[in-house]
DNA sequence: ACTGCCGGGAT
DNA sequence: ATCCCGGCAGT
C-alpha cells in the first residue's frame, strides 16, 4: 500500500516539473513574436503537442506505475514505463522531442526502426535500459544525479555540463552574439532549462534516450532556422559518435543534440541481423544489364543470385582458402546469356579474352 | 562437344 | 586501341 502512496507521491512531483517546464517555455515563446507567422504556428503547435505529450506521458507513467516494479509482468514489458519518461524529462529536447515522439510518426523520412525497434526486438538491450530504472526510488536516490543545462531553443536540445557553456551556447548558436558579448542582458537563461541527469542513465542509455529527440530529425538547427541536409548530419553524426567517449560517467556532453543516435542504432541492427544493408546493392551497383528478352533474363536472375560478384560487393576479397570454381561451375557471360544474346555478353569475352564480367 | 581465354592478326 | 578469331586446354 506505501506503494501506492510513493508512485501518487512521484507523479505529483513529475507533474509540478512539467508544469514548471510548460511555464518556463511559454516564457520564451512569448519572444517569438517577431518570427513569420508560420514559424510562429509551428512553435505553437509544437507546444500543444508538447503539452499533450506532457500529459499522455503523464498518464502514461500513472498506468505503469501501476504495475509493481518487482512483479515478472512489469520486468518483461516492453512498453514506456516510468524510466522512459524520465529519460523524456531530463533529457530530450522540448519542442523538438515531442513533435517526433507522438505524432510525426508518420512524417518520418528516416527509414530506421522506431523507437521501440531496439527495446522490442532485442530483450538484452531491453534490459540494459530498463535495469537500472526498475529498482526501488531507494535505490535510484542513491545514483549520483548531476545538474546540467539543456538548451530549450527549437530543434536544438542541446545538452551542457556547465552554465556558462550553456549560456555560450545560446549566446553564439541562437542570438548571433559573440561569446563573451555582454549585450544579450542575461537573455540566454529563458532558452536553456536546467535538468537532473543521473549519471548511470546517462552512461547506459544515451543512444536510447535520444530517439524520440531525433524524429523531429531531418533537420539540423543553425540560428532557430532549419536546414534540410542528412549528408552533413550524417557527417556530423559519425564525427560525434565516434568521439563520445564512452563509459565516462558525463562523456563531456557538449554533444550537439542532433546527434542522430538512430544512425548508430541502425548499424547495431544491421550487426546483429547480420544483414547486407539494401543499399549496397543497389541497381546500379550492378554491372549487368537487364536484358528485354525473358529467357537470359531468367537465366540472369538466377546467376545474380549465386554470382560470386555480389558477394564481393558487400565482403572484403577473402584470402588462398577460397574454393577455386570447377570449370563446370564457372558461369561467364556466353552461358548466362548464351550464344543467342551476344551482343550482352562484355567486350572481353566478345572478344574471346578472359570475362571482365564475372569474374571468378 | 562445349567452354574459357591466350596469342596473335587486322584495322 | 579496338576488334576479331584460330586454336589450345579443361571439363
Amino acid at each position: 500500500m506505501s506503494l501506492i502512496t510513493q508512485i501518487r507521491n512521484r507523479s505529483a512531483t513529475l507533474m509540478k516539473k512539467f508544469k514548471n517546464r510548460r511555464s518556463k517555455r511559454q516564457h520564451w515563446q512569448s519572444g517569438l513574436d517577431g518570427l513569420e507567422p508560420e514559424d510562429k504556428e509551428n512553435n505553437v503547435r509544437s507546444n500543444m503537442e508538447v503539452e499533450l505529450e506532457d500529459e499522455s506521458i503523464a498518464a502514461l507513467a500513472l498506468t505503469s506505475l501501476s504495475c509493481s516494479p518487482v512483479s515478472p509482468q512489469f520486468q518483461g514489458s516492453k512498453e514506456l514505463s516510468i524510466p522512459v519518461f524520465y529519460q523524456d524529462n531530463l533529457l530530450l529536447s522540448t519542442s523538438a522531442s515531442s513533435s517526433g515522439f507522438s505524432s510525426n510518426h508518420s512524417e518520418r523520412s528516416d527509414p530506421s526502426p522506431p523507437f521501440t525497434h531496439l527495446s522490442a526486438s532485442d530483450p538484452s538491450s531491453t534490459g540494459m535500459m530498463f535495469g537500472p530504472f526498475v529498482k526501488d526510488e531507494e535505490i535510484e536516490e542513491e545514483k549520483q544525479i548531476k545538474t546540467m543545462y539543456k538548451c530549450t531553443w527549437k530543434k536544438c536540445g542541446k545538452i551542457c555540463s556547465t552554465n556558462s557553456s550553456i549560456e555560450a551556447h545560446v549566446r553564439t548558436q541562437h542570438l548571433g552574439l559573440k561569446e563573451n558579448d555582454s549585450g544579450s542582458d542575461g537573455e540566454e537563461e529563458f532558452y536553456y532549462t536546467e535538468i537532473e541527469v543521473n549519471v548511470d542513465a546517462v552512461a547506459q542509455g544515451i543512444s536510447d534516450m535520444y530517439i524520440p529527440s531525433h524524429q523531429a530529425d531531418s533537420y539540423m538547427s543553425i540560428n532557430g532556422s532549419t536546414i534540410p541536409d542528412h549528408d552533413y548530419q550524417k557527417k556530423e553524426s559519425k564525427l560525434l559518435v565516434s568521439s563520445v567517449p564512452s563509459g565516462t560517467g558525463l562523456f563531456h556532453i557538449q554533444y550537439d543534440s542532433q546527434v542522430n543516435i538512430p544512425q548508430m542504432k541502425r548499424s547495431i541492427s544491421l550487426q546483429n541481423n547480420n544483414t547486407i544493408p539494401t543499399f549496397s546493392s543497389s541497381p546500379t551497383s550492378t554491372p549487368i544489364r537487364m536484358p528485354a528478352r525473358p529467357s537470359p533474363q531468367e537465366r540472369l536472375q538466377q546467376h545474380q543470385a549465386q554470382s560470386p560478384k555480389n558477394h564481393m560487393l558487400s565482403s572484403p576479397p577473402k584470402s588462398s582458402g577460397v574454393h577455386k570454381k570447377s570449370r563446370s561451375e564457372v558461369r561467364k557471360c556466353r552461358k548466362v546469356y548464351g550464344m543467342e544474346n551476344r551482343d550482352m555478353w562484355c567486350t572481353q569475352c566478345k572478344w574471346k579474352k578472359a570475362c571482365t564480367r564475372f569474374l571468378d
